[in-house]
DNA sequence: GCGATCAGCT
DNA sequence: CACAGCTGATCGC
């Protein structure tokens, strides 16, 4: 939850996601998306009062959430207020102080941040430097390097201080799974349970708030069953969303909520009443999206997990991971950065700690030269709906802003808000024991002139091997390590699936005794790159970015999602859910199972699964040479066997985990 | 009666 | 397992 307090330090005549308190006094206000905790003070009778006197204040947002905030009657004395600004566009807009007629400009560009329908982030620009406020979001690594506008010319922006939506930001979320492979983990599992009959239906247990839109539409599209909702008028001008969703109960797949819906469910009913169809009685099971629940015990590649008879857990998030925010900030490399959200279990000193590392005369003095900012990694392809825009979008390139310089001795502020930086003065006392990894996160760096993985293999699949040429960091394409595995048929597959097996189900076993339900047989589901997936309905209208949609796609990946059994705890349970289906299920679900799982495989998973997402580096092993590595890769990549030189499943994880 | 705040519950 | 909400109780205006 945000607990950003509506000002910048930069401006402080706007405010942002904040409307009580001194924000009533702002000259111009600003929303990032459409969640209650972005919306505080929207309503109240003060900033009303405010907006009956002061006739020049007005509401900047973005398009979508323009139409989804004006649905609600209760915000409907803003309409004549909002103003609507296109996706990527710069606008100059005066701050004018009504009594004294003071006036400052500055120059805001929405940004889209991929958190929900019509969600973006602010990049103002004045004269007291370039901010960037991120609201919330949810960008997969090389996203920021792929924005036309953040850059200036071919150099990233000279930006002072970044807002951040620092909600993941913890090493225990260091990955969480992409957007396309947790929507693909769902989608097998949809498919695989509404395929059995028209009888067995599918619950997604969604919290009330925006973000699962691109949820619905892409099972819609993909399954072509519409999902049913308890209304959908604010998506009455969004027909890439509305085509998809449905008030009729009569449909396989459900997103419909009731205040005692956990109940109704418990009850074989769904949320709108439904119990059966004709007749018959229905066979439901329900998907529970959470982000926070997987981030503490799975790794990367389990997806959904069975709870219970027919209870599900899918990964799904609405926010950056640890990884993802790294790369982000560290890509646009601000002198200061502030964070907007607490993380559970973090102290504001410990996000910061996390975050400092990654800012600018940090870096400056850690390193011996200067490092230069990054560059733009593709330039921006212009929509062919995106009429217009592009002139001027070419008209403001054209304007010389200020080029990116030196910076002046910049010292480090890693300020909490509000307070008087007591809290960036290091205390010396003990740190999360996780904090030196976010450090020596950038410790591929110093190799830099080692061959990487990503890159041999790039020279193959040569559609996008521009793309890899520069040296950020940033530059582990669409999951990194992990099309490592899953796109290299054979070996290295099945040992990455197995490694996964045993803390996982000694876990799941844990949950067990804590009461869950009863039939605990886990579910893995492991995900396979599938670009099927239109992220359209976040912005209307809005161009976007090279979004996940529009990586490179796997070739010959025909084969369907790969399932594994890993845990069957009541084998016997699942006889009696003949009748209702489970058993069916596992039929479907399993058919790639416990054949890829040879005796060594699983002698090696012990050692990988002890820690969640990243394996250490031994303290005392040595990095392979580079000529050993690339004679590694070309026989990995010929499929030779590796193993009888002493490079185990372990050391092939630290290569990959240098690339 | 409304809003703000908090506890409790997903 | 708490992402983003809702409901209900209480208090003050």
């Amino acid at each position: 939850m945000s607990r950003f307090g509506g000002r910048v330090r930069e401006y402080p005549w706007v405010s942002i996601d904040r409307f009580d308190h001194h924000n009533l006094r702002a000259r111009a206000y600003f929303l990032s998306h459409c969640h209650k905790d972005h919306m505080r003070g929207l309503r109240a009778p003060a900033l009303r009062r405010r907006l009956e006197c002061s006739l020049k204040v007005n509401l900047y947002c973005s398009p979508v959430t323009k139409e989804l905030l004006l649905t609600s009657s209760k915000y409907k004395f803003w309409e004549n207020r909002i103003v609507a600004l296109e996706i990527e566009t710069p606008t100059q807009i005066s701050l004018v102080d009504e009594t004294s007629g003071e006036k400052e400009d500055i120059e805001v560009t929405l940004l889209p941040a991929g958190h929900c329908p019509g969600s973006v982030m602010f990049l103002f620009q004045g004269e007291n430097g370039t901010v960037l406020y991120t609201g919330d979001f949810r960008l997969a690594k090389g996203e920021a390097a792929r924005m036309e506008l953040l850059h200036s010319g071919t150099r990233v922006r000279d930006i002072q201080s970044v807002y951040l939506d620092t909600t993941f930001c913890d090493p225990k979320f260091h990955h969480i799974p992409s957007r396309e492979e947790c929507l693909n983990g769902i989608l097998e599992l949809v498919r695989s349970w509404t395929m059995l009959s028209r009888y067995h239906v599918v619950w997604l247990n969604c919290k009330a708030a925006y973000g699962y839109e691109y949820l619905f539409t892409n099972l819609s599209e993909e399954l072509g069953i519409k999902v049913h909702v308890n209304k959908l008028d604010m998506f009455k001008n969004m027909p890439e969303i509305l085509y998809h969703v449905t008030t009729d109960r009569n449909t396989q797949i459900h997103a419909c909520r009731h205040p005692r819906d956990d109940y109704y469910f418990r009850g074989n009913r769904l949320p709108c009443g439904v119990t059966s169809q004709n007749g018959t009685p229905l066979h439901i099971i329900s998907i529970k999206p959470s982000t926070m629940w997987f981030g503490e015990r799975t790794k990367k590649t389990s997806v959904i997990v069975r709870t219970g008879e027919s209870s599900y857990r899918a990964c799904f998030s609405f926010h950056s991971s640890y990884s993802e925010i790294k790369d982000f900030l560290s890509y646009i490399c601000p002198v200061n950065v502030y964070p907007n959200v607490l993380p559970v279990g973090l102290r504001e000193d410990q996000v910061i700690e996390l975050l400092k590392p990654l800012c600018r005369s940090y870096r400056r003095n850690m390193e011996p030269k200067y490092k230069p900012l990054g560059t733009l990694k593709r330039v921006h392809k212009t929509d062919l709906s995106d009429t217009g825009k592009s002139s001027l979008r070419a008209k403001f390139c054209d304007q010389t802003f200020h080029e990116l310089s030196e910076p002046e001795e910049n010292t480090v502020e890693v300020l909490s808000h509000g307070s008087d930086a007591t809290s960036a003065s290091n205390s010396s006392g003990k740190k999360h024991s996780d904090l030196t990894s976010g450090v020596t996160g950038d410790q591929q760096e110093p190799n830099a002139h080692l061959p990487r993985w990503d890159a041999f293999f790039k020279c193959n699949r040569t559609d996008e091997s521009s793309e890899n040429e520069d040296n950020f960091p940033s530059s582990a394409d669409a999951g990194g390590s992990q099309s490592l595995f899953s796109d290299s048929e054979g070996v290295s597959d099945s040992t990455h699936i197995s490694s996964q097996n045993s803390s996982q189900s000694t876990h799941i076993s844990e949950q067990g005794s804590q009461g869950w339900d009863s039939q605990m047989d886990t579910v893995l589901i492991t995900s396979q790159e599938r670009n099927a997936f239109d992220f359209s309905c976040f912005n209307k209208g809005g161009s976007r970015t090279g979004t996940e949609n529009s990586r490179w796609k796997p070739v010959g990946q025909n084969r369907s999602s790969a399932y594994d059994v890993v845990h069957d705890l009541k084998s016997k349970d699942c006889e009696e859910d003949a009748e209702t289906g489970s058993a069916q299920i596992q039929d479907v679900l399993f058919e790639v199972s416990d054949s890829s799982r040879t005796p060594d495989l699983e002698l090696k998973k012990d050692s990988q699964s002890s820690s969640d997402f990243e394996i250490p580096l031994t303290p005392d092993a040595e990095l392979p040479q580079p000529d050993k590595l690339r004679s590694l890769y070309r026989k990995l990549a010929a499929g030779e066997n590796i193993l009888n030189e002493k490079i185990s499943s372990e050391n092939r994880f630290k290569m990959c985990s240098l690339s």
